[in-house]
DNA sequence: GTAACTTTGACAATGCGTTGTCAAATATGA
DNA sequence: TCATATTTGACAACGCATTGTCAAAGTTAC
């Protein structure tokens, strides 16, 4: 700790020490994540993908990346990688010839399905022993911080 | 929604959703800092470096390392880098002839506690208008969370 | 002391994200 | 309509993380 630390507020140290816990269960949830996907050969990358295209149904690429934080030619190069795995289909896109629709393959779908249905006991063994309240709480003060990063800059 | 949502508890969805959140909390912190940074020539990974730094003091590379879930090689890599730039020194370790104490620079030093005065006026503004008793339960559900993860998986 | 094992830094390959460029397709507006 | 601007996918280059391999340095056990 050095002299520094003192330009803090009470409730900035609070968020600084909340931010760096944040990190670290990011890293923790995304590698546990990953293990459990790597045996279906699917990443945290494309689970995502899947996830968008399973509850929004069919778009193009670029609603995709619209969607996320992340860019369009990743999105791009992973569906194209997809298709080739029989995970995703181009659909003709009646409203632009180019920006094909994609969507889940019959495959996909299914591989999602088995994935998503491991992810859900997963989820619920994870929150045994808390309350949905506290859950939500804590969820509602990351949506405020995630509100007033968008305010600060125009990412 | 599909129906296979409905094998989630009520706790499990809430953790779902507070999953979800955290992810895009996470992403938005990074862009954030990244645009801070950036003006000095730094980034989210080189200002982790020179904060265990900062805090730990001189150290090898192993040993930063293994204190934060990024790997052996990435470390050394960016500290090669850094030591060009002046930001790190190599200093002689007594007990190991190969592994090197890595310690900020003169400069380094002076740098990162310009570029942490910014930050600490940043936590104390996105602070404002919450408590620190809703962000300490926040944080403490976080470290739960995680703590259940690392009994799951062995990463 | 010495043989076997582990830790460490250099080097290489790879994975997966980004950005930039370009031409085709589309949208906009005078 | 037609000129201009934007969106889109292919391609390339790069950034920054990972993993694997290897030899030098250090540790451990006998």
């Amino acid at each position: 700790m050095s002299e520094l630390h003192s330009e803090y507020t009470k409730e900035g140290q609070s968020i600084h020490a909340l931010v760096v816990e944040l990190t670290f269960t990011f890293f923790k949830l995304r590698s546990s994540g990953d293990s459990q996907y790597q045996k279906y050969g699917l990443s945290s990358g494309r689970m995502a993908l899947m996830r968008s295209l399973f509850s929004g149904g069919p778009q193009t690429v670029s609603a995709i990346a619209a969607s996320r934080p992340v860019a369009r030619q990743g999105i791009q190069r992973m569906v194209n990688a997809m298709v080739k795995d029989d995970l995703l289909l181009l659909a003709e896109n009646p409203r632009h010839k180019r920006a094909k629709l994609v969507e889940l393959s019959a495959a996909g779908n299914a591989l999602y399905r088995q994935v998503l249905k491991e992810e859900i006991e997963f989820m619920n063994t994870l929150s045994e022993g808390m309350s949905s309240g506290s859950i939500n709480e804590c969820r509602n003060l990351l949506v405020q911080l995630r509100d007033k990063l968008a305010l600060d800059d125009s990412t």
